[in-house]
DNA sequence: AATGAATGAGCTTTCATTCAT
DNA sequence: GATGAATGAAAGCTCATTCAT
């Protein structure tokens, strides 16, 4: 696909070699985190000096940033933003599938796992997850998230179920849930988001 | 609280000196993830010799299998074992609690997350999710595990929340979920537990 | 005599530094042999940093091997190879004796003794001194070497005699071989290689 | 053989535990020299803790001292001793061919090369070999020993030729060379030792 | 006499990083 | 803008040695 990564040395176009950087450096961190993950391979994997590293990034942990930074939205926007329980349901069984996400190799919510033991990483990390669980309230259609920490707790086991698919595919390969596809996921998805979610009935 | 490991060289006592090494390797293991625990700190946390690692489990490699192996199981033993769903989700809420595992300092299925890259411990990890989540099959009570995918794969999603919690909790450092007590998640658990393991009523 | 190593960091100049490395790796693998040569101390006669050997030669078996290559041939080459009988006594009388050699500090065929432990490393020792013995087959003029076992038996006789001389002038230090001239070694040189390696006579 | 070595732990035998020691450790200096020879790998060969090492022999280097002490004078003694350069000639095809020594592996003369660094030690060598050259000019039956360099430098030119025969086939392996038995050895060496040794005819 | 626990020093290797061109 | 030479620190591992029983 990435065909400037073929085609002999990128030369003179430093906005290409940023990004071709941080491509490589997203899909490393995700799939071997942040120890396992050296610059040399980064550089390699982009065919450019390891001393562009520090010039665009100025060190790992630079990097590592900026590849958080770069992280998509896990809940899309727009349009695409799921916009009850039913979409946020079948939202999450899709990104939750194996299989998504080609071009990180796993899910990127791998990369805010272990990080480089910067405060300013971790809050960004922190950062991250907590405006994940305050899309999903969102999504949830259960009026505006406020301080409410039950509903707000919620969220986040939510959010914690998503991490921990991910963790458990990745780095231990448990199956079934390894191969699970969007459509194996559904029902028990939508059953888990109505139990977090739903408003309380009268019986409850 | 371990005062042996306080007072003076711990002499001539070959069982506690492995001992106290394993618990050591244990709580970095579970903190900081295989890479970031080093031989020396364990040593050090003990006050003993590095070389005595070697003495005692050869490699690194082998005292991250023998701090897994050592790990308890998580639900419990014998008549500790929960009976029913309702006494499921009351174990998951108390293991998944803030504070739970004072003496890992996290709860210990970190441990199972990013390993030494052995297949053989790759094995071990996978046995032991695999393992805990045919035994929240069994404590659901809805009779015999089988090849039944369906039911596993809910069980499996229950085994990947408990991971996403420990993650988030301890490597982001998510609020409220990092403080959530028993109490808080009891609820929530229960509903979950019910929502994927209750046999299937007529209407669904 | 070195002076390029006395006068301040070697700076930028990579073959160079990858040739004072290799010089100051011969030197040491001959005079200490494979195990007694630490990388540190050949690092600090070049006066470089440590981490450039494997740079440029990627550990310490590798620097072995190129060291090993890297070595003269044994009976020169061109015209200075040795015609008959007569001029292989002479060269062996001056290679032999005490004093040649001093940019290896000791003969270098002591390189080739006890090695690495790596096979292909092994193939390559063996080689260098079996083709030793089929130039001294050559030079003795006594027809084309082929198969003939014996005669090629007779030459690395005279092979195992040089590395005699080195190894005991080096190891040992047994006088007066330790301190023998090429005029000393002459004559009963010449009787030797007569006696292994003249055609024949009709009353032999 | 050794049967004391298989049944059980040798106890309370401290002779038969020093000699085993003892053995081993030749074996082992001679196989692989005195680096590679580790104390655990010789304790464990015969059997016990390796703390006896030091009991008995102080130090790795009193252990080295013992078996170069142990070893066999190369000519041989009293009634075998060679008479002539016939006998001399024979008593060297003998112990130059492969095979010879089982019970160290290798010639016994390897032990002599590189050794542990200490003087005494160091002296102890060269007067091993220097008296091997003594043996071979008492043994060539031209007259007393003498300070009569020329003879003497002669004479160890052979014993160079013995060590060299022994290092080209244990650590080089070369061929054919490596495999020679004593049939084809004698010829060669007869040969040489005349022509080393032989009182001077008229035309020389 | 013999054992096993514990230590200290040193080695190779691996990285992130810095500097000169 | 980009490269490659060079550095420093730290890690896992190995081994001879010492100490208490």
């Amino acid at each position: 696909m990435e065909t400037s990564e073929a085609d002999g040395p990128r030369r003179r176009d430093a906005a290409a070699t940023r990004q071709a950087l941080l491509e490589a450096a997203s899909s490393r961190f995700t799939r071997l985190g942040y120890d396992r993950t050296t610059l040399r391979d980064v550089a390699a994997d982009v065919g450019v000096n390891l001393a562009l590293i520090k010039r665009y990034f100025d060190s790992k942990e630079g990097l590592f940033k900026a590849a958080l930074a770069s992280t998509p939205r896990f809940l899309g926007r727009d349009e695409h933003f799921p916009q009850d329980r039913e979409g946020l349901a079948e939202a999450l069984s899709h990104q939750l599938s194996a299989g998504a996400w080609p071009e990180f190799g796993e899910h990127p919510v791998l990369m805010l796992l272990r990080g480089s033991g910067d405060e300013r990483v971790d809050a960004l990390r922190r950062k991250a997850l907590d405006e994940f669980g305050r899309q999903i309230l969102e999504a949830s259609g259960g009026g505006p998230a406020g301080e409410d920490d039950e509903r707000l707790l919620r969220a986040q086991l939510l959010v914690a179920l998503g991490v921990g698919v991910a963790v458990v595919r990745s780095a231990v390969g448990l199956r079934p849930l390894r191969d699970a596809t969007a459509g194996q996921l559904a029902a028990p998805l939508r059953e888990i988001v109505d139990a977090l979610l739903a408003p309380p009935a009268d019986d409850r």
